[in-house]
DNA sequence: TGGACTATGTTTAGTCA
DNA sequence: ATGACTAAACATAGTCC
């Protein structure tokens, strides 16, 4: 049968899910190349398969970009002038995540936080707080992990990633 | 005149090169989401202009793709892959998770959280809800920073450290 | 600038070898 | 599975506004 209209939707059958994932894996990455090239700029894609398999591919690097992305993200402490522009951004006022693909069959618990109608000082406030928070998670997780020593085989908890 | 054959080749003019990298750009992410959106799996594109703008992409985050591979490829060899767990369905809790920001009559923004009896799942789906707020402020700051200067080229806000 | 257009090249869903 | 094939859907270089 000819291509039919592509419904962007979670694919069920999983070898067809497999199948589809390895095509537009590789062109993906070699869209992704292609604009590194062109472009003359840095680029990685790192994908996950259900399986849980890593394909990943960066120009100069993935640990290259990867690093470089992490130096962006991460506070600087002094004036700097990093630009970062995540794609989820979502200019209009209430604002809904947009890295859940599929939101209409789940249940999370979430906040709702009105931050669009927030000034700057409420949203240094709300840093503070959440600041705050965190270390009472962390401290929290670290001694649920302490306490339960035998069953957990070593994975440390590694953070709580909030950049 | 009408498209002349694709040559991967770094292009020259700076003005040419640039609309290049933002429309692929655009593509690149257009694919990546719809990856991840077919066959459920996680994907991150990160890419720097010449300028040095960061922009990324990722489902569920970045941040988690990010941190998922440096889990993955720095994995001490012994054994296996490191399994990673998650994707575990968030059955609703009633994890209520009360803030108290009211505009209206509030003055102080602050949360009120019982981390201290909350069990493992719960502080898990804490975090998820507090990379999400935390991405809604972090908008929020780039759009309030971005409307005060009619471009982007003003240094946008990279700070919200909450590590 | 930054969109809108559009002719063509490119990608890929479905199928079969 | 893996690879080839095909036609529709899609992406985009060049252009105009």
């Amino acid at each position: 049968m000819v291509r039919t209209k592509v419904e962007i939707k979670r694919i069920e059958d999983k070898a067809k899910r497999h199948t589809t994932f390895t095509k537009r894996r590789q062109g993906l990455f070699k869209k992704a190349k292609e604009l590194a090239k062109r472009c003359d700029a840095q680029a990685a894609v790192i994908t996950f398969s259900l399986a849980g398999n890593v394909f990943a591919f960066g120009h100069p690097s993935v640990d290259d970009v990867v690093n470089r992305y992490i130096a962006a993200t991460s506070a600087p402490e002094e004036g700097n002038e990093i630009p970062v522009h995540k794609e989820a951004e979502k200019k209009d006022k209430d604002v809904v995540i947009e890295n859940n693909v599929d939101q209409e069959d789940e249940e999370t618990t979430s906040f709702e936080l009105p931050v669009g109608d927030m000034g700057m000082e409420e949203l240094e406030q709300l840093e503070v707080a959440m600041v705050q928070i965190k270390k009472k998670v962390v401290d929290r997780i670290n001694g649920i992990i302490s306490s339960s020593k035998d069953e957990d085989l070593g994975l440390p908890y590694t953070g709580l990633t909030l950049n």
